[in-house]
DNA sequence: AACGTTGCCGAAACCGATTTCGGGGCGCAG
DNA sequence: CTGCGCCCCGAAATCGGTTTCGGCAACGTT
């Protein structure tokens, strides 16, 4: 059309030097008018790339990510898409899978980086990925103090803001549900809780935290066992608003009122915290914004940029709800209501039991 | 490696009827032992295919498959990559920005085909891929009877059946809570209502029908709606689990119990249903499943099926929780109880007021 | 024995880009 | 006027496959 020949063509809309400024507009304006997009395949088949950003999921345990999945996918699609680039998405039922997962996309050349999201403490994923050379991003951090290109949200700094604010309104006994182990979140979180604590100058007791929860039905289980002590905790902090979740349950069997007998506050700020009476208060994480800033450093750092320059740490935003209030009586009390209905209740389900 | 040439090889792989079997079976046998997979970029370019399945979801109703969707992945992603097929995803805010995405997508030849869940009465999706030559299968049925592939559910059949069951159970006065009127989905569950009803030998009353609920929120609205009402339901069946948790809501706020005072069915099968007390009743969803059909059937017409052969109808599984039951009282006992408890209601909004 | 058939494979074109290499104009200094 | 270097661009190789075409050998036919 421009009576170019194709390379030419090709080195104009690539920038090369040594194209005229004159060339490269009238090849950037006629490529425009008649929408030529060139094909990724062939140009992957020469530049080894393929303009498309993997990430494999971990289908063991999708309860956890999965309200925010829509979001955070969308927020990856919109800015690759901006760019150009695509969202190839896998999964793997464990860890073997996953790693065999990572290796097959690499191979065939599906994707040209990953998004790792759910970073563990000790993450396989990063071996495997390091071993073939291959760029990704973390969506949390890690253990080690290696320069790998991540994004995270402070959650240990809304745990330590919540135990304080609680602290604030008044309680002294002060609990902490918190993840499983191996995820780096649970770690953060854990300590900010801990840093807390001491910025409120309240002592660390091991009898009122709780780890290892991941669904409602845990924390339901957790915030039971918090309660049924001699000295209770009169709030908790929860390390997730679906394990928060499981307090509601409680304080409905137990006849407590969440926001008077019991404080809660979480974090996430899934939408069905909102929902619960009194509202769920919480610090929001904006994961559709998470998947647009991971997107956008993942391809930076495929084209080149250094890893340890594309680190960014967000905060969570503060949502207040109701769920947290001054303590309504102090624990010794608590632990006098919750005994008495535990009591009943078990009684109850004796009686149920013979039907 | 075999002193063969690579179109020999290509051929031998690709099944050609003019080699040589023992030739096809040295060659497959080398080409497994050596981890060759031919780079389906390359092949792309010549024939025109990527091997891949395209997903574009709507970001602007997210929160009605987010609970679902990392189990649909999981199923679309397990059979394709058993194929060696992968899943490419975007977003699209509206429709025009799907039509967009779609066209994008192909153009590119990022994806030889689509799974367009969410199938709505009148989609515009089938027109944007039917003008592109595209092939796609729709998660649902649309109102024509154009033969496209498709995979659904029986929601209609589950809808009957429920509305059967209660009617067994003694009411006389079942309610339906049904989705948006443009989803096919809510078509086809409100005339599974329909149809139960006339089975029951029960009239249909539109004072008993709300529609065009998404959410929790709206859920509870068309509960308390139904129920302010001086001829209430005694029962209502909801199209969707996420609406039919705004029942618990509404009988906490009026002091009622479900699966007592007011009788629970719904359809989805999520797992915060299973946590509600008591569970709710509900016809649960393979989602998993779902995912891997569509994906099956989407290849099977890209191979060259033709797709009035690629049709499929599975059940909706029966779950029994503790939310459906005989009735406690006459739909006039409920519809004084509720207007006490509304009144009451009031009386203390009033007077909360001020502060 | 000469002559089609058939089966099987190599050679080469082709897909749509990127990238290297080389050379034609042009300006400028000698 | 010649020679040199620089700025641009065309030509061709290349990526890793697929697909068409043609030819050779072995075979059966008349």
């Amino acid at each position: 059309m421009l009576g170019l020949s194709k390379g030419t063509v090709s080195r104009a809309l690539n920038g090369y030097p040594d194209i005229a400024e004159g060339t490269r507009l009238r090849v950037r304006t006629v490529a425009e008018r008649m929408g030529y997009r060139p094909l990724s395949q062939a140009q992957g088949i020469r530049t080894g790339r393929t303009r498309s950003i993997g990430l494999v999921l971990q289908t063991d345990e999708h309860d956890s990510h999965a309200p925010f999945l829509t979001d955070f996918l969308a927020g990856v699609t919109t800015t690759a898409s901006r760019e150009d680039w695509t969202l190839t998405v896998a999964t793997a039922a464990s860890d073997a899978d996953m790693a065999e997962t990572l290796r097959r996309l690499v191979v065939e050349r599906k994707a040209d980086g990953f998004i790792l999201p759910r970073t563990l403490v000790h993450d396989p994923r990063i071996e495997t990925l390091e071993s073939l050379g291959v760029p990704f991003v973390l969506f949390g951090r890690t253990g080690s103090t290696a320069p790998l290109a991540s994004f995270d949200i402070r959650g240990e700094a809304a745990m330590q803001e919540a135990v304080q604010r609680l602290a604030r309104l008044g309680h002294r006994r002060i609990g902490f549900v918190g993840g499983a182990e191996r995820y780096m979140f649970a770690q953060l979180r854990l300590t900010g809780y801990r840093s807390g604590l001491s910025a409120a100058g309240l002592p660390f007791d091991a009898a009122l935290v709780r780890t290892g929860t991941r669904t409602t039905a845990d924390g339901e289980a957790a915030t039971i066992d918090l309660l049924a002590q001699p000295a209770p905790p009169t709030a908790i902090v929860f390390a997730t608003d679906i394990t928060a979740l499981g307090a509601y349950a409680v304080a409905e069997r137990l006849g407590l009122r969440i926001g008077h007998h019991l404080s809660v506050i979480s974090y996430d700020g899934i939408s069905a915290g909102g929902l619960m009476r009194p509202p769920l208060t919480t610090y929001r994480v904006d994961t559709r914004g998470a998947g647009a800033r991971l997107a956008e450093l993942l391809i930076r750092q495929i084209r080149g940029e250094r890893p340890e320059k594309l680190r960014e740490l967000a905060p969570a935003e503060f949502v207040a709800g109701g769920s947290d209030a001054p303590p309504a009586a102090t624990s010794e009390a608590l632990a006098a209501t919750v005994a008495q209905s535990l009591k009943n209740q078990e009684t109850v389900s004796i009686r149920e039991e013979p039907r």
